[in-house]
DNA sequence: TCATTAAATACATACTAACGGTATGTATAG
DNA sequence: CTATACATACCGTTAGTATGTATTTAATGA
């Protein structure tokens, strides 16, 4: 295959190949060489000319698959003049969350946490940082400046709550069997929040329940 | 080197080289020759011999860490004659925390979540296992039997604390820069246990405060 | 404006070092 | 004599590299 005029279009092939393998076989479950494999009459030469290493595929892969979704959340953020307390009830509303888990529905991680622990700590790192201080973190304190919200402690608050909403209440690395104690999770994260000055508004529990319908869709 | 007429001390040593690395190198990042490398003389036949994998080495050396802790963890529960909510209290105490602690800090895990991938996914898996279920669980719901403890939620409520403790309060896998901010997350998990009728008890702060002298002292 | 050339780019080919694991040999304990 | 505790030598696979080649782009000059 001779050089390409527009290499661009070769790299999207490729993140594209290797998103999907990532997604169905995890990191260390996909070589170079399935992804390769996949680009007909490609070679390694070229993958390794477009990215310098196996990682660097997996996180662009990632971080195209992510960025219509950060983008689309911070436009809902951005637009209009909400409260701070009103912009974090929208965080959490299904408009901000199901094309997200819709995205991840289609990454079907494994579910042992061990097989998929580079897709969970990249989870855990993404609670702290996107979530957290990027995201809900900004949202609180214009709250509390605007009075909407009454929180002590909003960069331990945005944390935690990062944290439950990211690895527990969103099972997906730890499926559940019911959509009822989906829901309770929902119910318990609700009462801890509200606990530290945080009201997620009533909108999650529906927001859990349209989630647990795509998952059971896309045959959970 | 001959034939060890005690090839349990062969085995002892080989899991302390294993855990040391793990714990230094992360999993991918440690090989199995290293692991030979560390055990003078001995040669990657001697390992085989003994185990039939590399996971079966971690797995052997993460539980053989972990046995005493938890058998520690159990005797305190165990005796004398408290209430469900006593024995709450008793958990997140100094005395059952710190030796975990300890453990922990002379393994030094990577600070970077992906690094330690794997590490991270057993004590995720672990909050829901040994933690929630094993440990925390119980205790509520003998306290509820009791009546020390109202909770609505117990299985969730255990979850959750379960998981904010191990992946947040302690910071294992992203290390914070002040003691302060550490006891201000154990102030905020004590009062979102609260809301969902866990009372973890003040001593939370101190038992919060020894694993930071702990962890300085090791120079972490 | 357009051919000519030089340089940069987009690949392919062929290779390497390191890895987890295995097959097999050998000496020693029981 | 047999089973065990190792050592030695090897294998297939993997991520990554070195290098070669064709094609596009940019620079040049008339």
């Amino acid at each position: 295959m001779g050089r390409n005029k527009y290499p661009e279009e070769t790299v999207a092939k490729i993140l594209d190949a290797a998103l999907e393998l990532f997604c169905a076989q995890g990191y260390e479950g996909t070589s170079i060489q399935d992804i390769v494999d996949r680009l007909d009459g490609m070679t390694k030469g070229a993958v390794y000319h477009h990215f310098k290493s196996k990682e660097e595929i997996f996180n662009a892969a990632f971080d195209r698959a992510m960025a219509p979704i950060v983008e689309r959340r911070r436009a809902t953020l951005g637009a209009g003049n909400m409260t701070g307390a009103q912009k974090l009830k929208r965080l959490y509303a299904p408009e901000s969350v199901v094309p997200q888990i819709e995205l991840w529905a289609r990454m079907h991680p494994a579910a042992d946490p061990v097989k998929s622990s580079r897709l969970l700590a990249m989870q855990y790192q993404g609670s702290f940082d996107e979530s957290a201080d990027g995201c809900l973190l900004p949202v609180i304190e214009e709250g509390i400046a605007d009075g909407s919200i009454a929180c002590k402690c909003p960069r331990e608050a945005a944390e935690a709550v990062s944290l439950l909403a990211n690895l527990w209440l969103l099972p997906l690395f730890r499926p559940l069997e019911t959509k009822e104690r989906m829901l309770a999770r929902a119910q318990c994260l609700v009462q801890m929040a509200a606990a530290v000055g945080l009201d997620l508004g009533n909108e999650v529990l529906q927001t859990t329940a349209q989630i647990w319908d795509v998952w059971d869709r896309a045959g959970w």
